[in-house]
DNA sequence: CGACGAGTTGACTTCTCTCAATGAAGGTGG
DNA sequence: CCACCTTCATTGAGAGAAGTCAACTCGTCG
């Protein structure tokens, strides 16, 4: 249960261990560690120690209402880094999708890093900006879309984050799609059914987390750009 | 129509005219541009060649679908710096909801000044955070709260964002909060009526946008925290 | 083998939207 | 200064989209 506590006194190698390449974006570090599948990373209100890029699996980081409403504010693949969009303290929880093996730096070095290298200054406010105008464009899905629309909108942006290749194959449930898009599971489900009867997508294996988009077009016009 | 884009043929002084105070984190400086009611300052897409900050009145940022729906993404008040949540291009369009006074710089300048400047540059990071912090918030409203507890956030929020008194003067139509909340307008003012009806808010002026909270602690309960 | 979790689907409910009417406020021009 | 027009806000009635509750299927796993 609380495993996770002590797999956070697990600690990165120190400072010289990592470094920021300009060429890929990416934070890089040899100091790994491995979640569980639904194993909490770090939760809302901790200090923030640790910075965290997703070497294989999936996170998902999200907000709690007092109820257990939840909303999930993004899915983090494999390259992508959470964690940084916090403040001294985390604003929100995270955790592994399915399992999931991330990369660690500390916050702190980080920091450091940004104080002598104009490079790394520049790529944590591009990381911050891109997580922002992420978070815009949700906003706009969250606020107008109706459902069909959201999940069409889900499908493209898992398809374009996804390795590329003609079916993929989401990590997540689909609570965890309808916490994303602000609709319940059923909504999804409905939704993806009634893609697959006008065959805008189809399933491919015998889970139901095997799509493949037959027609991206039309798929496209359900989703309605700006 | 186009008066805008003669307004933005103004000019703001060069280099030496602004900097960053750390002690009040704002950007200062001497050029200032007022624009009237709903007058668009800058549109989605345009080049980003200046950063903004509301001296008097109110500025709505929102992005639109092809078929008109609007997500307003923030409302932006005396003190409020916005268009630096963009990167070269806008991400979205910004209009003066009230008739508005807003300092500019160029966005070029600042960068320069980050280039240089570790105090500009951990501001900068520290603005884009904030708002980065505000959407997140706002996309557990969109996605996961009713109606009721959306307008009771927002009252929330404008009254902790506002002159501090026993009364605030909403500078925004029905129509801009409801763009604002992923709601309708209709649904709004029945959301009022009823905070109205229950004795939590209470309309002073003659126009219905002078509001009181007479009953914070139980307008408090309807938003619901985290 | 049986229990469990995930997904789908149907029936019904409910919340919000849509459409419409009304009244008040504010701006404009004669 | 006032009549007129437009905009804004409220309220009601009905429609519709999504939510809720429940049943059923199908893998997975102990």
């Amino acid at each position: 249960m609380f495993v996770r506590i002590t797999d956070r006194t697990y600690r990165p190698n120190s400072l010289s261990d990592f470094g920021m390449t300009t060429s890929t974006n990416q934070i890089v570090s040899l100091s790994e560690f491995t979640y569980k599948k639904g194993r909490e990373i770090f939760g809302e209100k901790e200090p923030a120690e640790f910075v965290f890029q997703v070497k294989q699996g999936a996170v998902r980081t999200y907000k709690l209402l007092s109820d257990g409403r939840r909303q999930i504010s993004a899915f983090h693949l494999a390259g992508d880094i959470f964690g940084l969009e916090n403040g001294a303290v985390h604003r929100f929880t995270a955790e592994a999708v399915t399992q999931t093996t991330v990369r660690l730096v500390r916050r702190q070095s980080l920091e450091a890093g940004a104080e002598t290298d104009a490079v790394v200054t520049r790529n944590l406010i591009t990381m911050t900006t891109d997580n922002l105008q992420h978070a815009e464009t949700h906003m706009l899905l969250l606020g107008r879309k109706n459902a069909l629309e959201r999940v069409a909108a889900f499908l493209l942006e898992m398809d374009r984050r996804m390795v590329p290749g003609s079916q993929m194959s989401l990590p997540m449930s689909r609570r965890d799609i309808a916490d994303y898009l602000g609709i319940t599971l059923e909504t999804v489900s409905r939704a993806l059914s009634r893609l697959k009867a006008e065959n805008v997508i189809g399933f491919v294996g015998e889970n139901h987390r095997e799509i493949v988009l037959t027609d991206r077009i039309r798929l496209e016009t359900f989703d309605m750009p700006a």
